[in-house]
DNA sequence: CCTACTGTTCGAGTTGCTTCGAACAACCGG
DNA sequence: CCGGTTGTTCGAAGCAACTCGAACAGTAGG
């Protein structure tokens, strides 16, 4: 089909249920590279994973995959690497709220909004 | 010492962390009796459990456990019950804005706010 | 007192999440 | 084409959380 590569499944963030949302958020390295997304903007999975501390690939991969799968963050091919960006308008429109809620301490300003 | 009875320890909400509250939301039963506290106002153990649909005493406790430690709600003795109450005004002063998007679809109007 | 009532704690069984190394897949540059 | 780079998937081990019955503790009433 029109399998263009890589694709991950993303959820609409209509089938995702606030528990779900908030189980994926309860962690706090995927707390913490939500609130990187939050401020930085899309970033590659590498420049994720260098500011998040050092962890094994496989470890980073499965939060980016929990984070997906709880529609948080979206995760596309481009090019040789993949691009993390944080789902932000859907969210805000699923969970009014809940993501300047989260973000909270580390938004000090208005800068990415 | 001055241990009037029954008293269970309670955390400073100044010392609960973002992600050990989020944690204790993301389980739907919890999260189902963190909104009927909101809209219901303190209510008795047995009360919670009665809406709350039918589980065994002990694993409602366990819940109610982990509410507790994660500073969202308070259980104090009152004769031979126990009154439940939301730990609101603290939970906004230390997270603002998180309870209001955590409880969004429930809060319809702003009845018991 | 002694019984009934309310709710917590303990212990065991099961399930699920986390973590990691190793294997696999896609892409780009020489 | 082939090697290096980027990142996901697989499988296994360790550990934490959920569930539930049974035992325990405090309280009110007869």
């Amino acid at each position: 089909m029109t399998d263009t590569s890589r694709q991950l499944p993303h959820p609409q963030l209509a089938d995702v249920q606030l528990p779900a949302a908030l189980f994926a958020l309860s962690d706090p390295a995927r707390l913490d590279l939500v609130r990187q997304l939050a401020v930085q903007g899309p970033l590659t999975v590498a420049q994720c994973q260098a500011t998040g501390g050092e962890v094994p690939k496989s470890t980073f991969s499965h939060h980016l995959k929990t984070l997906r799968e709880a529609g948080l963050v979206r995760n596309e091919p481009a090019g040789r690497q993949r691009t993390v960006t944080l789902r932000r308008d859907e969210i805000d429109e699923r969970f009014p709220g809940l993501l300047d809620a989260v973000l909270g301490e580390s938004l000090v300003d208005g800068a990415s909004r």
